[in-house]
DNA sequence: GTAATTATTTATCATTTGTTAAAGGAAACG
DNA sequence: CGTTTCCTTTAACAAATGATAAATAATTAC
């Protein structure tokens, strides 16, 4: 599974632990379109990309936002419905076909008490997550939505594959003035 | 030390971890207006403030950006120095007269390896910074400036006391125009 | 392959925010 | 107390973004 070396490039945990959260990773496929998770519930899936990709989305005003997107060997969660508890008001949907591998959060929990090496491990992919999330906070605060696109467009490379309408809501614009600020660049 | 009552609210770890903890907790002062962290150097130090208040502050294009504020109770640390261990751009300052319990990160990592509690408790208290950075995120999608502020308004009281330009550029706006968004409020 | 549907662009006008400059107020300090 | 400095407001204009509608373009389904 090319997510334990993922996992290894964070924090290598031991053989056991290596093996124990093996046992509790399910490998699913989705097609194009799919909904991975629905909006209601409490979050008690983790997520993490093995092919294709996937964003979190929620509705505002009758609006479809898209708030993260992920991709290869990326984690995909939805952290606000995990941490707290609290039913989301949030789906997981695929953008192409996707290979996800999924962790049952209350197995993993129960594999935090007995391996604190897991724990730990799972701590580093938060932080980092974190850490995304202040960057991306500096982002809004600092740049126009031109640049912010550009900072897409120069970070990652399956901005051409998704529709126009989800990359605006996730810089936080609408779609006609994503149109026009692409028109405006070339 | 209240701030052991904070941490039980996040978790409650056993009497031999809560003493360890306390040991490397180091009660500051500091005056109004004080460089707690200047910019610069590898984030090491965790605050959290006892009474008073804070930000983190950068700079961008020569403006001094607010990027956090922090009030009773509540940790502050530049953690994407902290967890990347790359050089920070980011100060800590004081916004008034205040109290700073803090901690080294290195005795507290020390400390993870041998209270897997402490460490437990420490990842509790980042998820749920993690989740706050995620709201933040949400509200810049899809609030305007207007909206944001009031946001800022129901939620605490300290906004009467910070400087303009500090809540402006936490905003992601201009002074004038939070200036001009309260003139509209009235 | 064609029709139907969905996605994207373009255009127009309204609103919001940025920029710059100047005036007014408040706080700090001798 | 008065002066200096810093903070906030106001004004005028420019630029960016939102809202709505219509025109193309691309994709999907039959």
């Amino acid at each position: 599974m090319e997510i334990l070396d993922y996992f290894d490039s964070f924090y290598k945990i031991g053989k056991e632990a290596k093996q124990e959260l093996k046992n509790i990773i399910i490998e699913k496929q989705y097609g194009k379109n799919a909904i991975v998770q629905d909006i209601g519930n409490t979050c008690r899936t983790l997520y993490f990309v093995k092919e294709g990709g996937a964003r979190i989305f929620y509705y505002n005003k009758g609006n479809d936002i898209t708030e993260h997107f992920a991709f290869k060997n990326e984690i995909i969660v939805r952290a606000e419905s995990l941490f707290t508890g609290q039913t989301t008001t949030k789906g997981i949907e695929t953008i192409e076909k996707t290979i996800m591998f999924t962790i049952d959060a209350n197995a993993l929990f129960r594999l935090y008490d007995d391996y604190h090496n897991i724990e730990r491990l799972f701590r580093l992919i938060f932080e980092n997550e974190f850490v995304n999330a202040i960057r991306r906070i500096e982002s809004f605060q600092l740049k126009t939505a031109t640049e912010r696109y550009i900072e897409l467009l120069n970070f990652t490379d399956w901005v051409q594959k998704i529709p126009l309408k989800h990359i605006a809501s996730y810089l936080g614009i609408t779609q006609v003035s994503l149109s026009r600020i692409r028109a405006s660049l070339t």
